[in-house]
DNA sequence: ATCTTTGTTAACCAAATGGTTAAACCATAA
DNA sequence: TTATGGTTTAACCATTTGGTTAACAAAGAT
């Protein structure tokens, strides 16, 4: 049995190995070459379906960013209270990118590289807003609920706990002095640990 | 008068522009012929001085890590307290990115690139160890200054929410619909926010 | 059966790129 | 003045790389 479902049609099979080879080598170090082998088809059908190197690597791309902003959605348009939302974000966002481990990096390198192109898919998708998420944060500090933050810096902090460390693997890995494995133990625990971490500060 | 003191020696101007084209654009996408212009010399001089790509790469790479490690090694190898810890290192590597934009991003991007060559750099540079800040936060939860919780995943929380803002820079201004200048002041902020946020969190 | 469209391949191409070379340049010591 | 040595340059080279082409195969359409 084949791995995904997309096995049968040319452009699929093409997306994937094209998926496969610009998040681990991005942009610059893919190689058309390199993606026509992984997809086991000859270099002349990227082209025939995707035109050029730029528009195959923008179908990834997007393909990859509209992985990503549905979980940034749930904690900025969930109905449920600051507290709900930081625990279950992290416990899923968590679970998500081991599916997924080189994805945050492969999107914000790109970003980094390229930061127009970034610009035109904040017009164009579903991009989600902060503002929902400012007015809770506010209306829980006002009604004592949690101590007094901005909504701004508790959305940077959110995310940089949860995503960090899968962006700074190595560095991690390098000062931890742990491998795989390890690794991913404690990338569970902080399921929990980084839930609690934030709480503690925020709750009254 | 010019804008650094190595301006003299060819050697080191093209050090200057290779640190700058690499660090913007990464191994892969820099090219020799770019990093001839910026240091306003020949091409043919890049390997008279550096031999290679990735000699020129390595020295890059190397002079980028060690000025980020010794900010590390403040955390984890000063005799202040924890609390003290948090509070300078927050504040001084902020100030310390701001001169470095590119820094956190390129040392990332090309540690994830190549693991294997920042495994050597491990072993020989002066690589910080996280023994010392371990002992450290249980002697404090022992003596009831900290809450529970592991040196490891503090760590861990602490360089998050230091350097990922700085690494995602792109992707908050998105979100937060900001400008490089409402960033700066958002990071000024953050010098005390960021600090504030952990002690909450840890301190009995 | 044959015509037409779509899909696929091998061979090819021009530009870009890392690297080399041989000659010129230039300061300094003999 | 003239060797001598390191430094710098323009021209060149081989390879890689994104992209094209022309021929061919498969599958519908007539």
């Amino acid at each position: 049995m084949a791995k995904t479902n997309k096995n049968q049609d040319t452009e699929g099979q093409i997306l994937d190995a094209a998926k496969d080879v610009f998040q681990k080598k991005g942009m610059d170090g893919a190689r058309m070459q390199e993606i026509a082998n992984e997809a086991g088809i000859n270099k002349a059908m990227l082209h025939y379906y995707y035109r050029s190197k730029q528009l195959l690597f923008e179908a990834v791309f997007n393909n990859a960013f509209s992985l990503l902003a549905p979980q940034l959605n749930k904690i900025l348009n969930d109905d449920s209270s600051i507290e709900d939302k930081v625990k279950n974000f992290t416990s899923n966002y968590i679970s998500f990118i081991s599916n997924h481990p080189y994805l945050p990096n492969f999107i914000i390198h790109e970003m980094n590289r390229n930061p127009k192109f970034f610009e035109n898919i904040q017009r164009n998708a579903a991009f989600p807003t902060l503002d929902k998420f400012k007015n809770q944060v506010s209306t829980e500090v006002e009604n004592g609920i949690l101590k007094p933050i901005d909504g701004e810096q508790l959305f940077i902090n959110i995310i940089s706990l949860n995503i960090f460390p899968f962006v700074a693997t190595p560095l991690i890995k390098g000062f931890l002095k742990i491998e795989e494995k390890a690794f991913k133990q404690l990338m569970e625990k902080r399921k929990i640990a980084v839930s609690e971490f934030i709480i503690n500060s925020i709750k009254k």
